[in-house]
DNA sequence: CTGAAAGCGCTTACAG
DNA sequence: CTGAAAGCGCTTACAG
C-alpha cells in the first residue's frame, strides 16, 4: 500500500492534523516543525489521496463533461476549452461520449452524480426536457455549452444560432441567390438545427423569398451526409443556386458531389458551411462559413461553471459569443 | 444534502448493511426484505455515493488518460475506443491535454496519482525517460497507446511505425522515386519519429540509394507546418520528387504549398502522408498514406489496462496492430 | 438472513 | 501552536 498521512505523521513525530495543516497550506503551524513535516513527505514521497480528501470535503474538484463524439472536429476544440481553465482552477473532467443518445445521456448523468462531480458541462445539438430535468433536480451546477435552453432555466455560452443562420442566408441572398437549400440533421428535434432553421426562413422571408420545403434535406453531419444530400439537392426539378450546410464537413461533401456530376463550385452552385473547420481553408474551393469560437465557448463554460461553485452565484444566464462569417471561394454573387 | 444510505435504511427499517447489500446484489438477502429497501431506494431517489465507495474499496473505476491534444484528428479516435470500452467496463476516464509538455505529464501523473486512478492510458509520440520511471515507480497500471516503450517495460498497442515507414517509402521506390523527402516532427527525440525515420533508411538503403540530410525537414504537425516545409523542399537545388510527411494534415499543407508554386501533385511532386485522416480522400488529389487502426489503438489499450487491473496480470507485452497502405491519387508512378 | 462495528484516509472544530 | 477525536458515506468480516 501507499504511504498516508499517519505514516508521516509518525516519521515527523507529530499529529496527522498537524500534517493535514501543512499539507493544506493552514498558517498556523511553527516554521521548525512544518519543515520537519516537509521532510518527512518528501523522505516518504507520501502523496495525498484525493478520494479521502473529496469524501470529508463534498468536493472533488471534478466535472463531468458530456459530449455527443469527440471524434467530431468542432467538440473537440469546445473540450480543448474547457481542459484548460479547468487545468488552471484544479478541476479535471470525465469525459463522455453520448451519441446524443437519451439513454447514454441520462447514464452518465447518474455516473456524474454518483461520482459527486462538482458540476457537469453538457455539449452538443440539444438538451431533452427529460434530461434537463433530471438534472435540474438533481441540482448539480450545470453550463450548457455551444447550445441554450429556451427557457433559461440553466445557463450556457452558444453562439445566436438564428442569428448566425440569418446571416449567412442573407449572405447569399446578397449574393444574387434565391433559390437556396438547406442541409441539416436528421435529429429533428435538435435545438441548434431548429434555430438555424428560423434563421434561415427569416431571412428568405425578409425578402419576400417563398420557403420551397423541397430544398430542406436532412441528413447526417458528415462529410458522406452532405455527399449524400447533395446529390438529393441535384435531382430535384428546380434546383437551388445556392446550399447552406450546417457543418463544414457536411459542405465540404455537398461540394465534392456537385463536382463528381460535372458541376463547378462556385460557379455553378455555391455552398456555404458552419463552424470553420480547420480545413475549410485547405481544400479547393476554400469554402465559406460562418466560424463559431469554439475555444471559447468551452473556456468561457469551464469559467462560468467555476463561478457558480464557487460563489453560489447562480446568477448566471445564457450568454451569446459573436459568429463571424468568413468569406471564402465558395460562393459566387450571381446577380 | 442528499439521501444517503442511512436514510433508505432508516426509511426500509433496516441496518445500513442490508442496504449496501441489496445495492451490491448480495445475495444473501431475503427476498421480502430486499424488496422494501428497493422501494425505500426508489421512493428517496437514493444515489450511492461512489467516492465514499471508493475509499473503502480502494478503486475508483476510473482511468487517467493523457493525450498531447485533443484537438488533433489522430487523437479524437483513439480516445473515443477508449472512451467506448471503458463505458462497456464501467469505467469512466479523466482526460487530460499534455502538449507533449513534460511539466504538464508529471503534473497530470500526481493528479491521476492523487485522484487514485485505477489505471493510465498514456497516448502519444514519446514517452521520457523521468516520466517511464515515476510511472513505474508509482506501480499503477499503465498502457501506451500508439508508441511503446523500446525497453519493454510497459505493455503498449501501436502500429510497427518502423514497419509502417519502411513500407510507405518502399512503395515510393517501387513507383520509381529515388529522391525522397521526409516531413517530421520538430521534437527530435519523439519515440515515434524516431522509429519512422529508421524504416524509412531502411528501405532507402536497401535499395542502394544514399541518405540525404537535406531531404529531412522538421516541422510542425499540421497543415501550415507541412505547407512550410514543402517550401523549404522546393528551394533545395535538388529537390525530391517525392516526399513523405508524418501525417496527413502535413501531406495536405506540403500538397498546397507545391500547387501553389505551380507544381501539380502528384505530376510534378509525389506526397504520401500518415494516418488516413478522415479528410485524406475528399481532398484533390486524395492522399495515398498509411492507415492506423487508431480506435482499435484506444480499445484494445483500454481493454488491456481493464484486464490487467481484474486478473493482476501484467504479464502483457507490446502488441503491434497492423498498418495498410491506402493508395489514392497523391503518388504518381515516375518509372 | 441480518445487524453492530470497524475502518478506508482524510479534515477540522474543540480543547489545551 | 498542537493533538485527540469525530465524521464524511460507504463495505464487510464477525457474531448471532
Amino acid at each position: 500500500m501507499n504511504v498516508k498521512i499517519k505514516d508521516v505523521a509518525r516519521e515527523a513525530n507529530v499529529s496527522v492534523a498537524t500534517v493535514s495543516r501543512v499539507l493544506n497550506n493552514i498558517p498556523l503551524v511553527n516554521d521548525e516543525t512544518k519543515k520537519r513535516v516537509q521532510d518527512a513527505i518528501d523522505r516518504t514521497g507520501y502523496k495525498p489521496n484525493a478520494i479521502a480528501r473529496s469524501l470529508k470535503m463534498q468536493r472533488t474538484n471534478t466535472f463531468g463533461i458530456m459530449i455527443p463524439d469527440i471524434t467530431q472536429a468542432y467538440y473537440t476544440q469546445v473540450v480543448r476549452g474547457v481542459e484548460d481553465v479547468c487545468n488552471i482552477y484544479d478541476y479535471n473532467i470525465i469525459l463522455c461520449n453520448t451519441d446524443s443518445d437519451p439513454i447514454k445521456e441520462h447514464t452518465y448523468l447518474n455516473v456524474f452524480l454518483e461520482k459527486q462531480c462538482d458540476g457537469i458541462l453538457f455539449i452538443g445539438k440539444s438538451l431533452s426536457e427529460d434530461l434537463i430535468l433530471a438534472i435540474t433536480n438533481s441540482r448539480v451546477p450545470i453550463v450548457l455549452g455551444a447550445l441554450s435552453d429556451s427557457e433559461e432555466r440553466v445557463p450556457s455560452v452558444s453562439i445566436n444560432n438564428d442569428e448566425a443562420a440569418y446571416d449567412i442566408t442573407k449572405y447569399l441572398i446578397d449574393n444574387g441567390h434565391k433559390k437556396i437549400g438547406f442541409l441539416t440533421d436528421e435529429d429533428e428535434i435538435s435545438y441548434v438545427g431548429i434555430e438555424r432553421k428560423k434563421g434561415y426562413i427569416r431571412a428568405l422571408e425578409s425578402v419576400g423569398i417563398e420557403v420551397n420545403n423541397d430544398y430542406e434535406l436532412k441528413g447526417k453531419y458528415t462529410i458522406k451526409g452532405g455527399y449524400d444530400l447533395m446529390d438529393k439537392m441535384l435531382k430535384l426539378k428546380d434546383r437551388p443556386t445556392a446550399v447552406v450546410a450546417l457543418n463544414d464537413e457536411m459542405a465540404l461533401g455537398a461540394i465534392r458531389k456537385a463536382e463528381d456530376v460535372g458541376l463547378k463550385v462556385p460557379e455553378d452552385m455555391s455552398v456555404i458551411g458552419f463552424n470553420n473547420f480547420s480545413i475549410s481553408e485547405w481544400v479547393k474551393p476554400t469554402i465559406t462559413t460562418v466560424a463559431q469560437p469554439m475555444y471559447d465557448i468551452g473556456a468561457i463554460s469551464a469559467r462560468m461553471l467555476i463561478k457558480t461553485i464557487n460563489n453560489k452565484q447562480d446568477e448566471n444566464k445564457s450568454i451569446f459569443v459573436p459568429h463571424e462569417i468568413i468569406i471564402r471561394d465558395s460562393v459566387k454573387n450571381i446577380e
